[in-house]
DNA sequence: GCGACAG
DNA sequence: ATCTTGTCGC
């Protein structure tokens, strides 16, 4: 629907109620993580799903940040669509409230696709977060959209290494709770880690992000939402369009 | 008290 | 995230 904040420039501006302050963010988390589901299975991995890769990338000097969202056929992991938005940068990068920083840009571009993403993959972590509500988990909630989380480090959690092959996966835990999984996308590449952000359960989160990473390390919606958003940056301020559609 | 710490 | 040369390999 519609997130027009747009301002004379033609950029997104946060909604005028988003939290400015630490405390104001915790709160908010605070409020939202009760509505995360997480008795869902979500999409049958395998079977036709339109599967949306969401990145952004900033500029902190000009104040800005561009968010892309990529949809893909997860079966053939063509390219369906592919809409951008630029933005002010809403919040500075504190871990543990990235979703803060990155939300209200993305949402813009998700709101550009005329697809209905099936599944939305975000570039961070879900439900594997300090208070259990991570970018893709707030992402989720805020759309309703079933979520999950890729990153690549494993932040302040712990995990014993997979084995080496492609699908292997072990316990990314905090103290002694799995709160995602370390999965090996290729043979003898180092694990990424997924965990679950809204109405997907781990097993099929896993299952998703190793089917969009067939050929690399990272899926192939990441890798297109990273390469779109990194272009629509360097766009802004070139002669052309404002937006990127 | 001092680091570490998704992007 | 972002700053950045050369280099190895398909």
């Amino acid at each position: 629907m519609t997130t027009a904040h747009l301002d004379h420039d033609g950029r997104e501006n946060p909604p005028g109620d988003w939290p400015t302050t630490e405390a104001e963010a915790l709160a908010v988390q605070d409020e939202l993580r009760g509505r995360v589901v997480t008795d869902e299975a979500g999409p049958p991995p395998g079977e036709p799903l339109v599967a949306v890769g969401v990145d952004v990338a900033y500029d902190d000097e000009r104040d800005v940040v561009a968010a892309a969202a990529v949809a893909l056929d997860a079966q053939t992991l063509d390219v369906v669509e592919e809409a951008t938005a630029v933005g002010r940068v809403a919040f500075p990068y504190v871990p543990g409230l990235l979703a803060f920083r990155e939300i209200p840009t993305v949402l813009a571009a998700l709101d550009r696709l005329t697809v209905t993403p099936g599944l939305v993959v975000c570039d961070g972590y879900g439900l594997a977060h300090p208070r259990r509500f991570g970018l893709a988990a707030h992402l989720g909630v805020l759309t309703g959209l079933p979520t999950i989380g890729v990153a690549k480090n494993p932040f302040t959690f712990t995990y014993a290494p997979p084995g080496p092959r492609r699908g292997d996966t072990s316990a990314l835990l905090d103290g002694d709770e799995e709160v995602g999984r370390a999965l090996r996308t290729q043979d003898g590449v180092k694990p990424v880690f997924v965990s679950v952000g809204h109405r997907v359960s781990l097993d099929h989160a896993c299952a998703h992000a190793l089917r969009l990473a067939r050929d690399f390390r990272l899926p192939e919606t990441t890798r297109a939402a990273d390469s779109l958003c990194r272009r629509a940056l360097s766009g802004v301020g070139e002669p052309g369009r404002s937006t990127g559609v």
